[in-house]
DNA sequence: CAGCAATGTTGGCAGTGTATACATAGATGT
DNA sequence: ACATCTATGTATACACTGCCAACATTGCTG
């Protein structure tokens, strides 16, 4: 069945259609402002089309905010994938990566953690689990750096979580327009980002 | 004038009802849900009264995160005031109280950083001019424990951002529901947080 | 006390999410 | 080959939203 000009009836993919189409009009006019009947239009269906795909549009913005996760934990594990031995320059990479990630993204970032989705309290389905792999991974990489000896012997959950805190704080203030003058570029929040997950290394007491 | 069972036509002071009762409603349905008409109903006004004392959605928001802020800079300033010779413990308080606020406000926190308020660009206007009183605070802090000799002679402004971020990214982290089982009530939350803010003092590299 | 500015109200418009009923087409079993 | 089932898309409708324009009421000020 030749579908010449798009004219089907059926769309055949318009799942995966509706999720890329979505991510591009939340990168231009923000999570807030993203609608459904625009969406619809901006993939040539008709408004009610989407609700075949995804029961809300809170699972469309839920669908969304998952593969964001997916690419996080990809992004924070093949930066820490590229220093194998050394933990301490892993944790700093994957961190970097986890930050220069939301900058490249900021709308899906704060849509991902902004609190535009409704969870319904802290079900740790789907989307949770997704984001629990990142912090796994996380997890695995501060566990071997303590065997090796590198990092210090506290409970790991907790040094995972003060890592994790210390990044994600940085790219939602990023990602916030809080940092204006202070994070805009590119190269400028790579070095940031290093240098400040070197300050919870060392620490910032004098010794 | 008596405005005998509130029946006046003007109803005196409309500007501070609103921004009470939609602090309220926010807290009940989060920013995203909240709706002007809504707001009106509830303040018992018509439904475009509100547009007498606020341009905007926007604009009623953005002064309710304002208020939001002011808290924040007393907040955080209070805690650190009750340590004044111990900029290490000054510190970890103001950091313990940033947090404690969030859990304790977790939508209107989400108003304040996630990125439903349009900010045009980073103007460092009225809103962010007021979120920067609380960062002042945070750098007056660190500059006066450079002094005493405390703190690490790195750049102020560099100490202080990585401070921020990782107080910022636990209360982000916690109201966004990301750490359910880990941090829920709010001794788990305070104990939390300061323990999070030691291992920054301290670093996490075996020394 | 006349007039003005501040503050409310009514009504309307375009746009939104979503429920319901209907239309079409691709897959499936005989 | 063909009837039928199901997945997918459409049309229509409703309540709700932000906001605009026109009008009403009130308190203040000359």
């Amino acid at each position: 069945m030749s579908k010449r000009s798009g004219e089907t009836y059926h769309h055949g993919n318009l799942h995966d259609t509706l999720i890329a189409a979505a991510i591009e009009l939340i990168r231009d006019k923000g999570p807030n402002a993203f609608s459904l009947r625009e969406l619809a239009k901006k993939a040539g269906v008709s408004h009610t089309a989407p609700y075949r795909h995804f029961k809300d549009k809170n699972a469309l913005l839920s669908a969304i905010a998952e593969t964001g996760f997916k690419t996080l934990t990809e992004r924070t594990r093949n930066a820490a994938m590229q220093f194998d031995g050394d933990p301490k320059r892993q944790l700093i990479e994957s961190g970097v990566a986890y930050v220069e990630l939301a900058l490249d993204n900021p709308e899906i970032t704060q849509l991902m953690f902004g609190g535009f989705i409704d969870t319904e309290k802290c079900p740790k389905e789907n989307l949770d689990s997704e984001a629990d792999n990142a912090f796994q991974g996380l997890v695995n990489l501060i566990e071997s750096g303590k065997q090796s000896g590198v990092f210090r012997n506290e409970e790991t959950e907790l040094l995972a979580l003060a890592t994790w805190s210390m990044v994600h704080g940085l790219a939602m203030l990023i990602t916030g327009g809080q940092l204006c003058g202070i994070a805009d570029e590119q190269d400028q929040v790579r070095d940031l980002s290093a240098k400040v997950e070197s300050l919870l290394m060392e620490g910032i007491l004098v010794r």
